[in-house]
DNA sequence: AGCACGCCGACT
DNA sequence: GTCGGCGTGCTC
């Protein structure tokens, strides 16, 4: 009779494999989702077991197979985060350890080490070695790592700390234990008191005191605490400590960043809701309550008052004892929202986010998982946290594609949530002013939406709506420039009509925000003689002049160096720094407005000094800035609260890239602009300028018509076979060797033609650099496929081409892009086998389910 | 990731 | 003849 095999995933790079290993009735009964360790090549390693149930028939492998060495307490994955990873793996068909590795808490990536741990009281008549081991475990907190406390231990003979060691464990009080840590618990030592021999009289006044406080208040005070409260130095009481007339206990010290800052605990005011929010809420709490599980969609244009929505729906949560999640697209729009909401919600909140230190990650997913803090705040990797009494999740600004990881495994934390809250029966909340396409589509499908609309349609806070022009920049006056000033102001698209609103502005001593979605200087250096364009050898982008560092600069790589003196082609010098980036904006401005006080704000200035960049924003606030310029850093999330010109120099930046999204996040981009000026008061007034004034993303924008925008997208949408009428699917093979990279990706897709999917026509055109959409050439429809057989069904797939990118980091990168019905799941063992099948030396393969970006 | 095994230069 | 360079390849 053998023992039962079990599957688990071991926390090595191991590839893309699951190992089995038998589990012997020692290691007492095993769940899936238990943290074990195991024995992998020479050594040990720490593991999830997914499967118990395995017969041998089912393994691949033959011969004997190893043996779970033993179960590690905690740390394990719950069931119902196994099964989001089940349902995660199966939706987006990529690696399972890989999706796994993010529902585990923070590892080390190698060790797992042993503690020795007290279970019980001290036993008597223990050796002396014994008791001194046992005395650095008590002293330490009952835990210690065996490495440290052999190293405490002292330099006796090696065989000495073992057979003291063993002497406590086999007295029953004490344990040799494995446990999964990414860095030691912070400990703080805390000082109680020892049974005095009353009467004695040869302490100080001071000392009696500590001692005192020490008897009044047992374990919760360090030394500069009780040294303080005892108004003495911290000499008295170590001096105490080292006479043994104070114990010193470690224990636990958490770290989270919220316990540093002092946001005042105070209540903010009761706001009344307008009609729309109560009546939001009014459809939410009954959910939260009766936990349906139901999702939702609020649509709320910018300063329609969407927290308080959210804030009403989290507090009916936390009233019912359960548990919040509230995602944030990125971290710095963590902190305001976080101050925001400790004005009204007096609960434990827990944050987490990818530039925090590892103590305090694996501190914040301890509180989280052990159901202490009760509010989870935090951008895409918040929704892997486990929050084993979750209630209610909510995701603002759910269009944002930082939600969407953009390596493998490529998870979209939305769906991540999403699967959770079906799990689960926790109503789900995803918010926004532009909500995605796909989002809008989902609310409104036929036949049962998956999500419920709720609008939210008053402005609390707004005195008026902004009046928005837009400039077409190509009706300009066609006369010469008279002046230099002239000419500098249209090299950077100062339009008359933006340079006399400035100057009203500036007038009535209000500020102005430029949006100009570009870096740089000048995006191309071009030799007036040849024509040639300077750029990089790596990408073949043309390199981007920044006058900031004096040097040029690949914005696909970052690579940077000189720039030529002359033409490296023919000679000629000088060259010609063609069209504009913030900095030439700014230099413009302070050309035209040489009195007013310009700044500029992107992701040059930010890495060049950050601190100067946040007191840039705080000049805008306190009214000591006049016209700040930046990319679209300015127009996210920043509060730019006391402007009442915002402006886009050049639309277009965004609108021409190659990407099926480009006019929706143009859209956005801009609503978001627009939306934030002219608040507290102020009437607003904002400007775009563009050479394409009809395209819906520039005029529904100007409108803040959310809804027709969307209505006009979809149309595109459909006509060119995007989402979300289709799921994309994109294979990418790279290679320094471009023939090499162009080989694999030819057998990818004969390979994936040659099953029982459909494939397009001969000759269809790149759809990749043909995104207006309305001509594209694919079938109208996908059918299903002829035979079955479970894979790829209803798959539509494009001959390979050049990425649009095709060459970067000098790589050379071709791609295919298969198009699979909306809502299928990516087709169970295909990408794995197209990886296996047909990796080659030097040749990378990337298979990307809903790709963020076609480039 | 580790840690093997493995096949070619400077040392006893 | 050995020690050791880090190039592929496997880990149940």
């Amino acid at each position: 009779l053998s023992s039962a095999l079990c599957q688990v995933v071991v926390n090595a790079p191991l590839g893309r494999k699951l190992l089995a290993y038998e589990c012997p009735p020692a290691s007492g009964p095993l769940r899936p989702g238990d943290a074990v360790v195991v024995p992998l090549g020479s050594r040990e390693c720490a593991g999830w077991v997914i499967r118990t149930d395995i017969s041998v028939s089912e393994l691949e492998i033959a011969g004997p197979l190893k043996s779970i060495i033993e179960k590690i307490e905690g740390g394990g994955v719950r069931p119902e985060d196994l099964r989001l990873c089940e349902a995660m793996h199966a939706w987006y068909g990529t690696n399972f350890p890989d999706i796994l590795s993010l529902f585990v808490p923070p590892v080390a990536p190698k060790l797992v080490r042993r503690i020795v741990q007290v279970l019980d009281a001290p036993p008597t008549g223990l050796s002396p070695a014994a008791a001194q081991l046992a005395e650095l475990v008590q002293q330490a907190g009952g835990k210690m790592d065996v490495r440290r406390a052999k190293t405490a231990f002292g330099a006796k003979p090696a065989s000495a700390f073992q057979s003291a060691l063993q002497e406590l464990t086999s007295a029953a009080a004490y344990a040799v234990r494995p446990e999964l840590l990414s860095t030691t618990p912070r400990q703080k030592k805390f000082l109680g008191p020892v049974q005095l021999p009353s009467g004695r009289t040869d302490l100080s006044a001071s000392e009696k005191m500590v001692l005192t406080l020490a008897d009044q208040h047992p374990w919760q005070y360090g030394v500069a605490e009780l040294a303080g409260l005892a108004q003495t130095s911290t000499h008295v009481v170590r001096s105490l400590v080292a006479r043994r007339l104070l114990l010193e206990r470690a224990s636990r010290k958490w770290r989270t960043p919220l316990e540093r800052d002092d946001v005042a605990q105070v209540s903010a005011p009761e706001v009344v809701p307008t009609p729309s929010q109560a009546r939001a809420i009014g459809e939410l709490v009954p959910a939260v309550r009766d936990q349906t599980g139901e999702f939702f969609l609020l649509y709320g244009p910018t300063a329609s008052g969407k927290t308080h929505v959210y804030e009403a729906a989290a507090k009916e949560a936390l009233r019912l004892g359960r548990q919040v999640l509230l995602m944030v697209p990125e971290i710095a729009l963590t902190r305001p929202l976080i101050e925001r909401i400790r004005r009204t919600i007096h609960e434990p909140v827990a944050v987490v986010h990818s530039r925090q230190t590892p103590a305090e990650r694996r501190d914040e997913w301890e509180r989280s998982s052990t159901g202490e803090a009760r509010l989870l705040v935090g951008p895409r990797s918040a929704a892997f946290v486990p929050l084993p009494e979750i209630g209610l999740a909510i995701i603002d600004e759910c269009h944002d594609a930082g939600y969407k990881q953009s390596e493998s495994p490529y998870l979209d934390a939305r769906r991540v949530v999403e699967e959770k809250c079906a799990i689960t029966r926790a109503p789900l909340i995803v918010g926004s002013a532009t909500p995605a396409v796909e989002q809008w589509h989902e609310a409104e499908a036929a036949g049962g939406p998956r999500y419920r609309r709720l609008d939210l349609t008053e402005f609390p806070t707004r005195v008026s709506r902004p009046v928005v022009s837009i400039v077409d920049l190509g009706k300009l006056p066609a006369s010469k420039p008279q002046t230099d000033l002239d000419r500098v102001c249209r090299q950077s698209f100062l339009s008359p009509v933006l340079q006399g609103l400035i100057e009203e502005t500036l007038a009535r001593r209000q500020a102005c925000v430029l949006l100009m979605n570009r870096r740089g200087f000048a995006p191309q250096i071009l030799c007036p003689a040849c024509g040639h364009t300077e750029t990089c050898g790596d990408c073949l982008m043309a390199m981007v002049y920044h006058a900031q560092d004096r040097q040029i600069s690949c914005h696909g790589c970052g690579a940077r160096r000189n720039p030529p003196a002359a033409c490296p082609a023919c000679a000629y010098a000088p060259l010609g720094y063609m069209g504009a980036g913030t900095e030439r904006i700014v230099e413009a401005c302070r050309a035209r407005f040489p009195s007013a006080r310009v700044a500029r704000l992107d992701q040059d200035s930010f890495r060049k000094n950050r601190r100067r960049a946040f007191e840039t924003l705080e000049d805008l606030k306190n009214g000591r800035l006049d016209i700040l310029i930046g990319t679209q850093m300015i127009a996210k999330g920043l509060d730019v609260e006391h402007v009442s010109l915002s402006a886009v120099i050049l639309a277009d930046v965004g609108l021409n890239m190659p990407d099926y999204r480009a006019r929706e996040k143009t859209f956005q981009l801009l609503a978001q602009l627009i939306g934030r000026s002219g608040r507290h008061g102020i009437p607003g007034r904002a400007v775009l300028q563009t050479f394409q004034p009809a395209s819906p993303a520039i005029v529904l924008s100007a409108q803040e018509e959310a809804p027709r925008f969307v209505e006009s997208e979809l149309e595109s949408r459909k006509a060119g076979h995007w989402p979300p009428f289709f799921r994309i699917l994109r294979i990418v093979s790279q290679s320094s060797n471009a023939p090499r990279a162009l080989q694999v990706i030819r057998k990818i897709y004969e390979h994936m033609t040659s099953m029982d999917f459909l494939s397009p026509r001969r000759g269809e055109r790149n759809e990749v650099r043909g995104v207006d959409g309305d001509d594209e050439s694919l079938p109208p429809s996908p059918q299903p496929s002829p035979a079955g057989g479970g894979r790829g069904e209803g798959m539509i797939v494009s001959p390979p081409l050049p990425c649009v990118r095709a060459k970067w980091k000098g790589e050379y990168r071709f791609q295919i892009i298969a198009r699979l019905p909306w809502q299928a799941p990516v087709p169970h063992g295909l990408l794995d086998e197209i990886v296996s099948r047909y990796r080659t030396a030097g040749v990378k393969i990337m298979t990307e389910p809903d790709p963020v970006s076609l480039l």
